[in-house]
DNA sequence: TAATGGGTACTTTTT
DNA sequence: GTACCCATTA
């Protein structure tokens, strides 16, 4: 690819500050990027950038993400962009994952054995909750547990600091022992846990900084949810070169639980004074009024600090705050309506245009059941994976006794299964008994029966016959088998898993344990098999995975297939079925909101929106439960639903309430039932989306007889079941709603797309909720006029001081109006005692005068979207510009002037913002949509079975037999249903 | 001592 | 619907 080629194809997808920061010479980057601004796209374009304008080898750059989604992604636009041989070379994944990758190859400098296995969740658990018992300690074993992960997770302390005493004394002296227990324990059985990845990692780059001495430089995304280690492994990433660029964005950072810190973001800052900042202030995802929406949920954490975010889109529909009388009606609700938005639109949005974004996992089931009952097909992400059903995890078990039977807790689940007679308490004298010898479990299995040594533990004949022919004789048979598969391709994985199953007879075995439902455990083992198959055949085609070969540096050869797929599976819980199992498209998304992060849908539902479940009720961070529903909303491009029922899933004993993240203005910034869709909504929702409406006609010749074309299938106000005798106590909305002047609501905006009459309807809303400012419009005329107004009133947004503190000392060649982003983790360091930052409050954009260096870089460029739009101001003009027309930083709702600049300007994007090149579709729309068309998915929980392939539907188990194929048929539901006689 | 049946009490988020 | 604990039976 040559250098023209780079100019057109990248370069020219990107808006000023996208450039920018793609362009940037500055050795370290951190580029602030709201939802929906189009990180990823900057992330790649500047990898591409380094390699083929900087001249950087591609694999001398590292790039880490936080998800395997995210490297999933960044992995495929790289490829396309740069082709596959460079794609393989660039360093690229998870951090634990390139962790892993630098141990196996290097881990021998440190002393680890390179056949290390990987200790997910549930073995460290065991571990702990074994030695809790073993020795007694007074310990939570999961207190224990996330102890221990948070101390690994925060990262080295200071070496010359033995004077953290002070904060020991309130901890439990048995959690210092479990701590070290575990850690030797794990050490025995060759273990390494998930955040040993990184603390041994960080480990050998200390001590042996050859290995990354080749990295030119390493860019990290999602930078808000990296921890302590992470930012440690980060650094010495870079310690040759000490280019980095970082991309994040506070507001979504959701990771705190896992001792994420938003205060690195000031670290970095700090510690690389020359950093350049960059910020990208153009959302090209959500209609402006789901952005609006989003940013008043989100501006409820007074601490936060304020950014701009200009919409793009028009404000299309009002979200929706949906009231439901239970869990199951809840998910009936959302099956209408998608059936509703699917019909109405005419075929421009299907099921896959659908995601269902929760809060937590579990609750899913009623909403599965619903989607099951329908007829509809669904996939889910997150939640419960696919290795950790039952049937998988005994597979897994066997093939990681195989590839290292020193693990004790694998052998030790296995044993009795298939039924060898090996019961309970034998299991833990022969472990105990494994453990006093300091043998391990599966020595002294080999031992006893070979006659060796005689164990002490009661072993009946019985029992040794079956563990001998059974067990022993299972894995010595693989093992050989496995050597083999190294040595040459004639034996592959596939083969070694065949004969697993034959071994065990596990077909057999699966009948008689589970006479149920062994078919779809079956299934779920051929779906495994299939997986397997997709392993290898990734595998063969890349040599990837390798590091580059550095003078001097002892590599491992990691030629270990079977090891490797461990590793994957352990890394990559989310299964990389991308294609083959077909039609996607008729499948809508269930995910948790964490998984969905980076992730975009046009239409987005998120149930259950009550205090215990959003907040949740054992959360510790209510902010972070905040920005956790501001990711998922932003998640939506066009249509936004939340929900909430009277009760929650335990029934009618738990009466539930609407979230306070939204109750305080949920009458007035949201729709209490789903818009009515007409033309005007029909091509503002195209326009978002960037597809074609289909003639109004259409849509109407085509619905069926029976069908609403409203909302009005459930009651509005639910009627408490528990006094449905009227009584208004508990019977009405936990939140106030008033039915009647609601369908008005929607009726009128169904009608406001962004043309200009239509601002009138919506006059009363906004002005109470002082969110908007009718009368400082400055276009609400011609769209002539409103151009140059717009110019001006976003150039003076460019200029606008710092918020009405005007904190702005001078002292930093920042631009006046450029808030910092340290600005951000004002609060973070605050809470860390950072000294004089204390002062700072949000939005302030002084702390760079604090810092040692009042030399750090300013950015922040307005995108002018097309590129047709005014320069923007160079940066040196900072300050001149009418700065008293806005605020930037807005009082807790109102930024009227912003407001303006940025809601008005959708009224002329009627022609496409910028020009997509081929590779780089529509801006708005592509930002992570890539990701959607492919997602990678795990089918969910034990829950599958293909109910009928025909009809493409997945339908959970355990909801009793199949529906009738009448009922899969019937498209909708009776209008009558579930209405309360009181109607 | 192994297997089985019934009862209880939950159910965050992920590498 | 399910993981986890206890009491009973083979």
């Amino acid at each position: 690819m040559s250098k023209p080629n780079l100019e057109n194809t990248i370069l020219k997808s990107l808006n000023k500050a996208q450039h920018r920061a793609v362009t940037s010479e500055a050795s370290t980057v951190a580029i602030l990027a709201g939802p929906g601004s189009g990180k990823t796209h900057t992330l790649t374009s500047r990898v591409v950038w380094l390699i083929q304008h900087m001249g950087y080898r591609p694999s001398d750059v590292i790039v880490a993400t936080f998800t395997i989604k995210a490297a999933r992604e960044m992995k495929e636009r790289i490829g396309k962009l740069l082709g596959e041989e460079v794609e393989k070379k660039i360093i690229l994944g998870t951090f634990h994952s390139i962790a892993r990758r630098y141990l196996s190859i290097y881990g021998r400098h440190i002393g680890l054995d390179s056949k290390f296995n990987i200790a997910d969740d549930g073995d460290s658990k065991a571990i702990i909750q074994r030695i809790c018992k073993r020795l007694d300690l007074k310990v939570e074993p999961s207190y224990a547990k996330a102890w221990i992960s948070k101390k690994k997770a925060k990262g080295t302390p200071p070496v010359n600091a033995p004077k953290s005493q002070k904060n020991k004394q309130q901890e439990h002296p048995d959690l210092a022992k479990c701590f070290a227990e575990y850690q030797d324990h794990l050490e025995r059985s060759n273990l390494v846990d998930f955040d040993d990845l990184l603390v041994k990692c960080v480990e050998l780059l200390r001590k042996n900084p050859e290995c990354v001495s080749n990295v030119q430089t390493v860019l990290i995304d999602e930078y808000q949810d990296t921890n302590g280690i992470q930012y440690e492994l980060m650094k010495l990433f870079a310690q040759a070169r000490e280019r980095i660029t970082i991309v994040g964005d506070p507001d979504q950072s959701i990771y705190g639980w896992r001792s994420a810190e938003v205060r690195n973001l000031y670290r970095l800052l700090r510690e690389y004074p020359e950093t350049e900042e960059v910020s990208l202030e153009e959302n090209y995802r959500s209609s402006q009024y789901i952005l609006d929406t989003s940013l008043q949920v989100i501006e409820e954490d007074k601490n936060r600090y304020k950014k701009i975010l200009r919409p793009v889109h028009t404000k299309c529909t009002q979200p929706v705050l949906r009231s439901l009388g239970s869990t199951s009606t809840e998910g009936e609700w959302i099956v209408s309506e998608i059936k509703r938005l699917v019909m109405m639109f005419g075929g421009m949005l299907k099921n896959e245009d659908v995601a269902i974004l929760l809060r937590s996992a579990s609750l899913s089931r009623h909403i599965e059941s619903s989607l099951g009952k329908a007829g509809v097909a669904y996939q889910m992400i997150g939640g419960k994976k696919f290795y950790e059903r039952r049937e998988i995890k005994i597979l897994l078990d066997y093939l990681r006794a195989v590839h290292q039977p020193d693990n004790n807790d694998v052998i030790a689940r296995i044993i009795n299964v298939p039924r060898r007679g090996v019961g309970d308490v034998t299991i833990k004298s022969l472990l105990e008994e494994a453990e006093k010898a300091k043998m391990s479990l599966w020595s002294v299995l080999c031992k006893h029966c070979r006659g060796e040594r005689r164990a002490s533990t009661n072993i009946r004949a019985n029992m040794e016959q079956r563990i001998s022919s059974g067990l022993l004789n299972t894995i010595f048979t693989l093992r050989k088998k496995a050597d083999a598969t190294t040595e040459d391709g004639a034996v592959t994985l596939m083969d070694l898993v065949d004969s697993l199953l034959n071994q065990l007879s596990f077909k057999r075995y699966l009948e008689l344990e589970y006479p149920e439902e062994h078919e779809t455990r079956w299934a779920n083992v051929q779906e495994f098999m299939n997986l397997v198959k997709d392993f290898m055949r990734d595998y063969s085609q890349m040599d990837t995975e390798e590091l580059p070969e550095i003078e001097d540096v002892a590599q491992t050869k990691e030629d270990d297939i079977l090891g490797k797929f461990l590793a994957n599976v352990s890394l990559a819980s989310d299964a990389q079925r991308g294609d083959a199992d077909g039609d996607k498209s008729s499948m809508v998304t269930i995910s948790t909101i964490h998984a969905a992060k980076g992730l975009e849908w046009p239409v987005v539902f998120v149930p259950s929106v009550y205090v215990g479940s959003i907040p949740h009720s054992r959360s510790e961070d209510i902010e972070e439960e905040r920005r956790l529903l501001y990711v998922a909303m932003t998640r939506a491009q066009a249509m936004l639903y939340l929900s909430c029922p009277l009760y929650g899933p335990q029934g009618l004993s738990n009466k539930v309430e609407l979230s306070n993240f939204v109750a305080p203005f949920a009458a007035k910034a949201f729709a209490a039932r789903g818009p009515s869709i007409d033309k005007k909504v029909l091509e503002s929702v195209a326009r978002i989306l960037s597809r074609e409406a289909p003639p109004e006609k259409r849509v109407f010749d085509n619905l069926p007889s029976m069908f609403s074309p409203e909302d009005d299938t459930f009651p509005l106000s639910p009627v408490d079941p528990k006094n449905s005798d009227g009584t208004e106590e508990n019977g009405d909305g936990h939140y106030a709603r008033a039915p009647k002047r609601q369908r008005k609501d929607a009726e009128k905006h169904s009608s406001g797309n962004g043309d200009q009459p239509l601002f009138k309807p919506y006059s009363t809303t906004m002005e109470e909720s002082s969110h908007f400012t009718m009368s400082s419009l400055p276009g609400f005329m011609t769209a002539g006029q409103h151009q140059s107004t717009l110019s001006t009133s976003l150039a003076a947004k460019e200029n606008q001081p710092s918020g009405n503190k005007k904190v702005t000392k001078g002292s930093t060649k920042r631009d006046p109006n450029q808030k910092s982003l340290l600005g951000f983790v004002s609060k973070g360091a605050e809470a860390a005692g950072t000294g004089p930052l204390k002062a700072n409050n949000i939005g302030s954009s002084s702390l760079g005068k604090q810092l040692p260096h009042g030399s750090r870089s300013q950015v922040s460029v307005s995108s002018g979207i097309s590129g047709r739009q005014q320069p923007s101001l160079d940066p040196a003009l900072a300050g001149h510009k009418l700065g008293g027309v806005k605020r930037p930083m807005r009082p807790p709702v109102a930024n009227p002037g912003q407001d303006v600049a940025g809601k008005q300007y959708p009224c002329f994007s009627s022609s496409p913002p910028r020009q997509p090149s081929p590779e780089e579709p529509e801006p708005d729309s592509s930002k992570e949509a890539s990701t959607f068309s492919r997602p990678a998915t795990v089918f969910h929980s034990t829950t599958f079975t293909t109910a009928g392939p025909r009809l493409g539907v997945r339908r959970p188990v355990g909801m009793g037999p199949a529906p009738s194929l009448d009922r899969l048929r019937k498209p909708f539901k009776p209008l009558t249903m579930n209405r309360p006689k009181s109607r």
